[in-house]
DNA sequence: GATGAATGAGCGTTCATTCAT
DNA sequence: AATGAATGAACGCTCATTCAT
């Protein structure tokens, strides 16, 4: 039999095509990404059929990550908001840790080609969140909004502080909590 | 003497902008968008050096206008509350009738090649709504927070209540009521 | 001990070659060729040495088919007018049941890398449909000109013959007769 | 006003296409043609919208000028013969002369790409050599042919004697009387 | 022998920018 | 100033061929 395809590549691929993305936009070029993979531009499009595959994949693969990340070890019997605070402090840490997939993700959240596929594996990914941000809306002002409403809401929140953070530290926390409470109210009331 | 500059032109090829990145994303050749203003490829770089130069000049042009807007008619006696409103409302219903401003914005906004000056022109464009914002600020929950994080918050509440709003209707307004109140909850408390 | 080289592939390649060469021209890649063989890509590099061998032994099988097709069952006391005219009809009939053998040696025929060695095995195969046209020729008004120039005016006419009745179909076999006659008096006189 | 496309360029560029397309055959990369023709590769997609338009446009060309030369001079008054004579003359010619061409001819003429506008422009050409055809079969023994047949017969016998006259000189051209012969006996009885 | 992932040169085409008119 | 043909580097993608399995 022949080699199989080496799933090491896959993986390196799609860290290149991280840092490489979150460097330059998604202008970049598939042979640069495959040169940061350390394989050659024809590989690349044997993981990937077209640079829009790529692109949807990776998409995929950080929203999941991050939805993953995000869930890890909250507690699932404490109250919302402390449930909430848990994926918040989460998602800050990973962010700070990886700013080039947080990068990346910008530029991939205004892909032009994102996959209506994609959009559905994203939101199967956030079920969890979504199901927490529900619970958490429902007793309170906006009970009569779309889930979709709140949880794009949500998103953009913490989009716009982690880009603050990412522009000033915050050693102490004290903007993350600020940001939080600000969060919170808005969903919450 | 040389004929001067026709101003004309200038506008044909920023509206032309607007309508072509509106649709077509950043990616569009200036090709297509001096074709869209009527005018040759060359007249395009008699008025914009580069396509990166169009680019800062139409963000800095169409986020003058939304500062505009929203200022224009501002009951500068009236509670912040309802300045704030006001100039929401402005917003919600300009996006509304000029969607492909809002289209354009978007792409604009994460434009690999904005400048400095054009991040200082926009911040010009918007210090009547930045001194508004800081009077709310200072006497709630976030006085702490720096201005620049505020704003960022209001600007990404602001766009993702847009996007929903254009995806779909609110006729009775309703959903543009209850995001501007989950608004002032996270500024104001 | 090594396996031998399965046949069986070998036969497969070929007829699919035939098809994809066919239906898509010489630029058909040998991937899609392999593919509809059913077998690996490496496969066909297994029993052809490069893309240009499939080429040539293709030409080479299918014009030995041609003129094994046209030879069988020839009259071979009758008068050589009976005899080419036999050999005629087997091609005519070969082409109309084989279509897609036809359409693929048109485009081999021009193949810009067909070796001596093909050509050489191709003049083989047709050994004895050259005796017979020489027999036809020497008493006619072309004894005086080469036997290979008498030979590509009769393979220029069947072709150009066939193409036609490929196009529109010769039920009666009238326009097939005419042809025929046609191709008798350049020849014979 | 701008500079006005550079006719010669076109004309350099068709040239060009001649010589490599003849040489190499219709694999040959645009970029060799625009090398050989002293443009730049982007220059030679001004002129012509893809390869394949290039194909086509060199098709017509070719097509047209063997027409043009064939027509040219010839003794309208005299008999059909003569005219057809007179016309077989000239396109051998033309072909010893310019065997670059011939040879661009031959490959173009199998080029899968080759639209219906572009036959319809070929057939155009040849309207007053279709009417001596027409005129000639007619009173002979293959007059219920579809013209279109005759014509086809015609060119496959001249392509055919040609290659050969190419490939051994015939400086008495008695093999090009000979062929010319044959041909009449084919198509007139 | 058979497999198919890996390779990388090469392809047709695009496009921001220049400059002769 | 306005024009648009000319430029050529750069792009996404293909494919004949190789070779580890």
């Amino acid at each position: 039999m022949a080699r199989s395809r080496n799933p090491a590549h896959r993986r390196d691929l799609l860290a290149a095509a991280t840092r490489v993305f979150g460097a330059q936009g998604l202008g970049a070029s598939t042979a640069s990404i495959a040169e940061a993979a350390g394989v050659s531009t024809g590989t690349l499009f044997v993981h990937f059929d077209t640079k829009s595959a790529l692109v949807n994949a990776l998409y995929v693969e950080l929203k999941s990550e991050m939805a993953r990340v995000a869930t890890e070890g909250v507690p699932l019997g404490a109250p919302p908001r402390e449930q909430l605070r848990h994926m918040w402090d989460r998602w800050v840490a990973w962010c700070a840790t990886q700013p080039e997939k947080r990068r990346a993700l910008a530029h991939l959240g205004v892909a032009e080609d994102l996959t209506e596929d994609t959009r559905a594996a994203t939101r199967q990914a956030y079920a969890d969140i979504a199901a927490l941000v529900r619970a958490i809306v429902e007793s309170g002002p906006m009970h009569d909004a779309p889930l979709g409403f709140a949880l794009a809401l949500m998103s953009s929140i913490t989009d716009a502080t982690i880009d603050d953070l990412l522009q000033s530290p915050d050693p102490t926390g004290i903007r993350s909590a600020l940001a939080f409470d600000a969060m919170w109210r808005a969903l919450a009331g």
